[in-house]
DNA sequence: CACGGTACTTGACGGGAATCAAGGTCCGCG
DNA sequence: CGCGGACCTTGATTCCCGTCAAGTACCGTG
């Protein structure tokens, strides 16, 4: 099929399945589903019987949690090209363990999980891609975790700010929102409140310049020492 | 040896190794270290090069990292029996990503890196035991980032409590701290004093009560529900 | 172009937790 | 036994940030 073709040259492309066969290709192809949702669909619910896993092929997908009060907190924001959710391969009682839901219209590859197990037990290479995605989520997750125990707002948002700069700029550098602020502000743990007035402080203190989706970080290496 | 009869009998009963032959076992027993440290003593330190991981056989570790004004956030208490740092077995540039230093004198072994991987080549069996694994911190992390992101202190430390009571206790529960409340008041992300207040508010209200390191639960339902 | 809705901003206010400071308790040690 | 030093508790104060409320800007639509 012509699809199939495509989308078989897409994955040769990813490192978790570049380790595959011309056979094990063809067999997960086979067992996954092309999915279309529409912004604010939801994909799965926290707590769902989970079979497969994904990957965001355009579009964006929010990973996220609810508080009892109703308040969201976003665990992650999913990219295309990203998958998420493979942690649910190697539980016993697969349950999706946040929702995951689109923030803008989305196109995405559900793949099943019992198909790509057994893949995974021909196969050491994919075996050893998987676990290393998930040391890098497992990092994250450290990171993430320090954030939110040991800093303030301004900090969080600071730090958000450069984790858009590219790993080696300098100086003066303008950066794009990838959503509205007020997915920021969930991502971040604060309120769309604090963020902007988070941005008004950076601002007038010169740090940064702020115009609609655009910041324009006036010096990188400044705004780096500024959380030491 | 006798000592490594005793350790091998030992790592059979544990989920990580119990799927190795007795040729890897040997193997794996030849490149790992016993090692002693006093409580206080630092194993390693966040960025530090990594080419080992860790099980704990008796004592208690703490894994942390410091903010810029010195604050520490503990990310997990480790407990005998229980391995970590596991994910710099999959990482290109292994570095600990957090501190470990022992909050009571400590016994535990060493395992060399590049050894394990090359059993992990071999052995199925072993890899998925390690991904379960990491699905398991996975999931963990989520958890904590929630309740960090989400939940005031009293939530925090009720959720703590709760964590020490085993799942199908119901009614009266006494529960011991595993170590000094300053330590628990890092891993739960509040000051001592604030840990000391939300006690004995918690206290004040019957719902427990506290005397030294022994907390009785008067009703470990009424607490479940206390928190929604 | 007026409209309604959503996102964003700005201001006023209050509460919760950190901070600062001062006891109190427990322990090991000379 | 008296002492120093952790650890823990309690109180007073401060301040960050969430909440509530109002106002502005920016759409797409009829």
């Amino acid at each position: 099929m012509q699809t199939d073709t495509v989308l078989a040259r897409e994955l040769r492309h990813h490192y978790l399945f570049c380790a595959l066969t011309e056979a094990q290709l063809e067999r997960l192809l086979a067992s996954a589903a092309l999915r279309r949702i529409a912004a604010g669909e939801r994909l799965f619910a926290h707590g769902d019987a989970a079979t497969q896993f994904f990957l965001l092929r355009s579009g964006c997908v929010k990973l996220y949690r609810l508080s009892p009060e109703g308040n969201e907190k976003i665990m992650r924001l999913i990219r295309p090209s990203q998958t998420f959710a493979e942690s649910i391969l190697f539980m016993e009682a697969p349950r999706y363990p946040v929702s995951g839901q689109a923030v803008e219209p989305a196109q995405l590859m559900a793949f099943d999980r019992e198909t790509f197990l057994g893949i995974l037990r021909e196969s050491f290479a994919t075996c050893q891609a998987v676990m290393a995605q998930m040391a890098v989520r497992i990092q994250a997750h450290w990171d993430e975790i320090e954030t939110l125990a040991l800093q303030n707002s301004r900090y969080r948002v600071v730090h958000y700010l450069l984790g858009l700069v590219p790993r080696n700029a300098q100086g003066r550098v303008i950066v794009t929102l990838p959503t509205r602020k007020m997915v920021i502000a969930a991502h971040v743990a604060v309120t769309p409140e604090t963020l902007s007035r988070t941005l008004r402080g950076l601002s007038d203190e010169g740090l940064i310049e702020v115009s609609g989706e655009d910041v324009t970080i006036t010096d990188v290496d400044t705004l780096r020492r500024h959380m030491h």
